[in-house]
Parts: C-alpha cells; structure tokens; sequence
DNA sequence: GAAAATGTTGTAAACGATTGCGGATTTTGC
DNA sequence: GCAAAATCCGCAATCGTTTACAACATTTTC
C-alpha cells in the first residue's frame, strides 16, 4: 500500500489545495472553508498522513516533550506519579521523556546537560538535591520541583510534609503512646528534615520528651528500616510506636521485628507515610500517611504546562493534601 | 550573557568557518584538520553551543527517541525495566518516551497512533495482547517485545517462564509437598498460560494430579492474590502450597491468610515469581522466582538499536534465564 | 614534471512542517 | 450598485541542521 509515508505535499497535492491549507485545516479548522476542509480531509485519511512531528517541532521552536529527572528510576515510588504526569501531557501532545539522575557519575552535570539540551520545553525534577549552576541561566527552560524543593524559589509540587508528621505521631498519642520514636529520611534531604521536625515539634507541642537514641537514621530504603530494627531491639527501653518517614522503612522494620516473634503491633506500633500500594496487604494492614501521588504528577505536569505556555520561570507552588490512613499496625495503650 | 541561544551559524561566524565544517567537527572530527577543529572548538565553547536535537533529527530523519508501551505504568513491576532500558539508550543518544497503554479507551488505536506518529524511532512494547493491524505495515518502526510476546515474528526478549514454573513446582515437590495449588495470571495472557503450562507439566512429570479447584484465577495483582486466598480459605481440603505466578499476588494471598491466624510457611507454603524488592523484607520472606528485570531492560533496548540500525524490522529473540530463590515461605512435609 | 591521489573546506539543497503577508473572492452596509 | 469589510487561500520564507558535490590545495606516484 503505502510505499512511503504521506507528507503534507502529497495532501495537498491530492486535495488540490497548498500545503498550508492543509496545515491549516488540521490546527485551525475555523479558518478554512468547509468544502475545503472536507477535501482536505478526505485526502488526510486516504494516504494516511500524520504530521511530522520532528518538522513541526523544529518549525514552532518546540520539542514537544518534558523530561521527567528521577533520582531513581528503580524507586517503584515514581511509577504511579509519572503516570500521573503522563495523564495530561499525552491528551496536550505532549512527551514525557525518562532520566535518572543518579545512574550516571556526576549528577549535577547531567542536569546542566538536559537544562541546555534543546531536548525538551520543560523538566519535572524529583530531586531536590541538586542545584545546577544551569538554573540561572535565564535562557534555561522551566523546570518545577515535584515532592521535594529548594530554597530557591523555584515552583513546586509537594504534599503536606510536616502535617502528615504530625498527623501520624497525633495518632499514636492519642492512642495512648507516649515513648514515640522515629525512622528519618536520608540526611540533607529537605522531605528528611521536615518529617522530622514534624515529629519533634508535635512531641514538644503535648509535652513529650524523647530520648535521642529514639530516632534512628534511614534513607527511606527498606535496607535502612530493617537496620533501624537491629538498632531498636538493642535498646534497654525501647519505644513503643514508631512513625517511619516512608512506608518502605516501615516495611523493612517490620520484616525484621517479625522475624524475631515480635508482634505488630501489640509488641509495636507503627506508621508508615506514603502508603504505597503493598503496605495495604501486609499482616497488619500499615497504618500510614498517604501521599496522593498520582494528583503530585498532574499537578506538576499542568503547572509546568502552563508555565511552557506563558513563557515563564516562575509560577505558583502548590501543596497536596495528606491524609491518615487508620490500618491495623497501631494498638492503643491501656492507661 | 547569553542572550540567545547559539545556533551553528554563529559558531561558525566566530571560528571563520562555514556551518559544514562546524557540523563535521562535532560528528566526524576527523576529516577536519587539527587547526580549523581546535578553531571550531573554541567557539563552540565560547559560544556555549549546543546542537539543536530538533533540527539535527529532522534533517537525519530520524527522532532520537524510542517508546516503551506498557499496560500499566502505576505498576512497580516496570520501573526497573526502564532503568535497563534507558541505561543503554542514554549513553547512544536516544530519549526514553513513556506512554500507558491501557490508560486510554482503546488501546490497540493508541499502538496505532504510535507507531504511525514518526515521535520514535522504535518501540518497546510490553503488553502482548495488543495486535494492531498497524504492525503489518511494513513502513512502521522496528518493534520489540519485551516479557510478553506474540505468535507473530516480531522479535521479544522474555524469561523462561515455563522453566520458572517447573523450578517453583518441582521444589514444593521435593519438600515433600504433593497437594500443590496455583493461581493464575490474567486469562489470555501468555505469561500466565505459559507459567500455568508449566505448572501443569511439572506436576504430570512427577504424577501428581490436582483437581481443578485448586487452580485459582488471578491477574497478577495483590487484590486478586487476597481474592484467591478467600477461596482457598473456604476449601474443604486444601493444597498445603501454592505456586503463585506472581509476587505480588503472593502478597495478597499471604496478607489474609495471615489474617486469618493461618501461618506461613507452616500451615500453607507459598512460592512467588519476579522477585521484587519487598518480598524479601516480608516475614517470613518469600521463596520466588528470580526474573532479571534491568537486564531484560538492557537486551530489549539493545536489540531494538540494532534493529534501527540495521533498518531491519526482525531481530534474534531473547531469553533470558530465571532462577530459585529460597527464603522461609516454605516448609517441609514431614513424610 | 605531469598525472593521479589525497586531504580539507565551502556551497547549497534538502528535511517537512508553520505562518505572515497579501491577493482573490464573497459578503455586508447603506 | 458600489465601497468596505470579511473570508478564504496561496506564496514563499523560515526553523537549524546535515551532507552530496564540487573546488581547491597539497602530496604522492611514475
């Protein structure tokens, strides 16, 4: 059939019109009278002609994609977040295209590099770690932070950090715990520092003071949560809640405690943050704070759309609600 | 500084060259004498100059990027795949684009739409049902088929699901298991008929029969591994291990029967397939098959290049192998 | 020392679309 | 019935590269 593939000429040929009749007709059907239109239509779909994205791209000073910059992509924490990012740049015409960060060397280059690379009109960054020299540059393409942010002021996406700390270490108060640890993020990073200043502040908010040996460094991973576990049972008193700054963490702890015939959460309570999709299924049920992550990818997504649109660096941060999700990994404490 | 961004034209002014030789310098530097490169690169570096990929790909007519289709992009199951994906692609130059195929209405007219949209220069397809009418013409992009495949001729890269299964089947068996069950993937799919095939096969070779209740239907999801433990529960007699074919569906099942106060490994035994990352951080951590998600990645992305390059659209299929993985899921029979 | 081979660079034509401008043609207003 | 306005469409330039071809200079060969 098709030898090779139609290009606007051969519409236009065929429809006896100019090729920008038929590159009106498909943008801005309104401008071109209806008998034309059909003509030209008809023509579209007998010799099956897409446009060419590459030339129009080049004509319209675009590339029609955005990168989404992952620190890692192996992180199944992203996965539901780029699907949301994908949900509003598809129907738009726009591609979403995937890096990480840190698989290769030097990060911060990498960054420089997609920041100047033409390959894209935007960027989506997950990773709040870097800071490029690249960003400011005024001639750079926007770029808005989703879920973490720096103290620049550039746009982002994030959840309610702090208030889901504080709604996870409320919870355990209220069900009558009162010795309340706590498994942090990776240092330096800023979701890190805000879990736990949540946590400090609604401790010292209802008068509870805390020993220091009862935060235990993590890094989100499940490795690290099975490691604070091996901390935790060496401790003489040891807490009797703990809220874990990723359900991952909490996951990890949990294996472990288990594993030694302690039981969740009559021996421990616990609360994850996140709740990623597995922690429903365990035995218990995860007691966590949920991120709504895909309304993270859409949010990020339309806002960097419309910062493509109007041509700007700068646009309004915007912050997801969190919410507690009661499961069954907290007990309450007899007074 | 920079007020525009450089194009080649105003490297070449700045060297004294024409935008021929600037071109040459960058893609084949050694047809250009030393002097005029070392010129050219100068300005280049001055100028801050970066080929606009745009313009680059449309005159090479080609798009620099390749798509991985997949059913479900939320699905954890993939993102490690990508990584392998873009862990070849990166390095040669070639963008990553993401798309979800059963996001939308109708997913064999999105295949369509892809593979006719000149946005990539290959796919990556991982959902084996769909089979658009647009993958025999025979203008279309190199296609590969990556964990599923399709009884045409296109190229895939899989795993020995039918090897996975009897490895899983055949060590219940030597724990002296002989009342094995199984539940199942999605209906139609061929992972799950292949892995229920070998299930089957295990079983026949060893002379053991089941009776058909004890296949339980799934989808690979958590939820229908939980539904599959609900209709065990309710057996009269019960098949004291299961074959799951997929972790998370093990997740599932293990959650409500843990629920239940039934004990795992000691009461059911369970064996999972994919190995990924939670599974062996549950307790007790489960006993799987291993299936190599980043190297799948890497061999689909690398035969696809040669595909493009070669400009053929066939390519040497892959298998790629499996492997037991024993943790405390299951137990031994005493005989 | 002429002819041939080799090496280096520039000229200019693509690649396939979009769009400002202006010329026809039709409609509207009076 | 005629000028003005509106509508529709084509011409041709343009986006930023790459690359066939030709031109010229320099060696090599015999």
């Amino acid at each position: 059939m098709d030898k090779k593939i139609a290009t606007i000429q051969d519409v236009a040929a065929r429809a006896g019109v100019s090729t920008a009749t038929v590159s009106r007709t498909l943008s801005k059907p309104s401008v071109v009278a209806k008998a034309t239109r059909e003509a030209v239509l008809a023509a579209v779909d007998r010799t099956g002609y897409r446009v060419n994205a590459t030339a129009s791209n080049l004509r319209r000073q675009r590339t029609g994609s955005v990168i989404a910059l992952i620190p890692n992509l192996a992180n199944p924490f992203f996965s539901q977040i780029l699907a949301g990012i994908n949900s509003v740049l598809h129907p738009v015409g726009y591609g979403l295209l995937i890096a990480d960060t840190q698989a290769g060397p030097n990060p911060e280059d990498r960054l420089s590099a997609y920041l100047q690379s033409s390959m894209a009109d935007g960027l989506i960054l997950f990773d709040g770690t870097l800071s490029a020299e690249a960003l400011k540059n005024p001639g750079r393409p926007p770029v808005v932070l989703a879920c973490e942010w720096m103290d620049d002021d550039l746009p982002s996406v994030r959840t309610e950090n702090a208030r889901g700390a504080a709604l996870a270490v409320g919870h355990l108060f209220d069900m009558g715990h009162r010795r309340i640890g706590h498994i942090t993020g990776p240092q330096g990073n800023v979701l890190s520092e805000t879990r736990l200043a949540g946590y400090r502040d609604a401790l010292a908010e209802r008068g509870v003071s805390t020993p220091p040996d009862w935060v235990f460094d993590g890094d989100f991973s499940m490795d690290s949560g099975a490691a604070a576990a091996q901390k935790w049972l060496q401790l003489e008193t040891r807490p009797t809640a703990l809220f874990c700054a990723s359900d991952e963490m909490a996951v990890g702890f949990m294996g472990v405690v288990q594993h030694r015939g302690i039981r969740v959460p009559e021996d421990v309570s616990l609360v994850g943050f996140d709740n990623i999709e597995v922690v429903g299924h365990l035995s218990p049920a995860l007691t966590t704070i949920r991120q709504r992550r895909t309304q993270i990818g859409e949010q990020a997504a339309r806002l960097l759309l419309d910062m493509i649109e109007a041509g700007t660096l700068t646009g309004p941060s915007q912050i997801v609600e969190v919410e507690l999700i009661c499961r069954d990994s907290v007990a309450r404490v007899p007074a």
